[in-house]
DNA sequence: CGTTAACTTGATAGCATTCAACTAGCGTGG
DNA sequence: CCACGCTAGTTGAATGCTATCAAGTTAACG
């Protein structure tokens, strides 16, 4: 990616191997140097969005889309009465609102869950570099198919699992995909969500929540403490959410991890 | 589309405007001549299926996509404990295997829910046409982006709304999708599912469902017989569900309706 | 040291599930 | 022709998971 220089830029070494767009989209198609180079070459500005701040808001016609360089956001709507349902998390080398390049008005808002670091990116570069490399614009809309997937997932989960599996589940899918990024060293993620937030993505209320988080502590599958989530028991922890992570459609443990970049180069970003 | 003759091969005139999978797309992008001409040329093979039969299972690699000439599918999941949820339903002109063009192996499964009509067409011949026509590229990646928008929505209906809501919103939802594809006249549609399968799709009992439906009818919302529902008042219907259309993201209703082909055409394909 | 957000704990209430029984429609076969 | 079985739909009663309300605790911060 070239920089422009604007408010809140930054500027920093940068490389292929550390952009994470290249990072996740280079798991399923292998790039060409030029494909690479077209990435590279985005326009985009760097920002600095504090914790609680709405990138996109429900009803907006967004112009660009945002690559999560770090931090964490979510997407989510709010309903009628006041209440809130979470639809995705987002880390590190997503791109959030990808759907915004095909939808003339977003249908749901997008906020960061603590202070973050997102790469602005205008539509008319997107589409003019999927017009140009065809190859990229078919590894992105794998990543439209990719969420949908987790969309489904996420539904079986609130529909058809109990709080217990279901706040389970929720944990084992964002280590995997944590960890796919290197971002869950030794079993140990960086979760900034409130008990409340999580009742949000998972359906349930902050109190019962509450009550559940404990139950998988006394159990001894995880502890989470100062917004960081350590897995204790990966194994029963699988069991007990039922967790299969077929849907998340990653390579293989292995493969993936050895592919994915280290953190070190991952934070040179 | 050209004809191949095959095992269950029917022939029938066909054109342009009777060919679902230009109707669906054309609503949000013209196509060029040379476009629909490319869709037209796509081989296949049309397939009649059989009520509660399988077009695609879980973990399978398919090689290649259906699209819905006529009839009703789903997607669904079935659970550990024997329960199945339901993620979307597919009306004519839906690809509902779409995903399958870029996921190595399928996360759910996609059956009939009545006795249908299915145009398979190759994967390899769909990757061929994309490339050649990058136009078709974008707005089949948009008809993922849209079903990623009703995974959303639905996931605020089992998570987020009562059983009552839960219900009508489905239905108002299935109404909107219908009409678009003028396969609702009167406010009245075809909908052979039972309400176990409802069930499946809303995340209720069988039993609540029937409780709930009755509800429905007394308050002279709607009215469902034999595989047939009539919406009786559909100002209060939406009111009762909390039914916003911005999500399924189609155009304005007056034009939705005079763009889409009547429906003599449409059963010509 | 007061204020606030996040977390914790207990008690009560309600929506939906489950179990169970019963009805209606429909095709099959003796 | 009727008995039978099967599926879909209906109804009632009891159980249970989770929400809600309410109060209290902890931790962070100016």
């Amino acid at each position: 990616m070239r920089f422009r220089l604007h408010d809140h830029e930054r500027s920093m070494p940068l490389s292929h191997a550390s952009n994470p767009l290249i990072a996740k989209l280079q798991r399923f198609v292998s790039l060409s140097r030029a494909e690479k180079d077209a990435i590279v070459a985005l326009p985009f500005i760097l920002k600095q969005v504090g914790d609680n701040q709405d990138i996109v808001r429900e009803r907006d016609k967004p112009s660009q889309c945002a690559i999560v360089v770090q931090g964490l956001l979510c997407r989510y709507k709010t309903l009628n009465e006041g209440a809130r349902q979470i639809f995705s998390f987002h880390i590190r080398g997503d791109m959030p609102d990808l759907d915004g390049l095909h939808l003339e008005i977003m249908d749901h808002s997008i906020a960061a869950m603590e202070a973050s670091t997102l790469a602005f990116v205008p539509h008319e570069s997107l589409t003019a570099m999927v017009e140009n490399y065809p190859r990229i614009g078919v590894a992105l809309w794998r990543e439209s198919v990719a969420d949908g997937a987790i969309y489904r997932e996420w539904m079986v989960n609130v529909a058809g699992r109990e709080a217990y599996q279901r706040t389970a589940h929720l944990i084992c899918e964002m280590y995997v995909r944590l960890r796919g990024m290197s971002l869950a060293p030794n079993g140990c993620f960086h979760f900034p969500v409130t008990q409340e937030e999580l009742g949000d993505a998972v359906g349930l209320s902050a109190v019962h929540v509450n009550r559940t988080l404990q139950q998988l502590r006394r159990e001894g599958l995880i502890s989470w403490k100062n917004r960081s989530v350590t897995i204790l028991d990966w194994d029963r922890l699988q069991k007990a959410a039922g967790f299969d992570p077929v849907y998340l459609h990653r390579l293989e443990p292995e493969v993936d991890a050895a592919m994915a970049m280290p953190q070190s180069l991952g934070q040179a970003f």
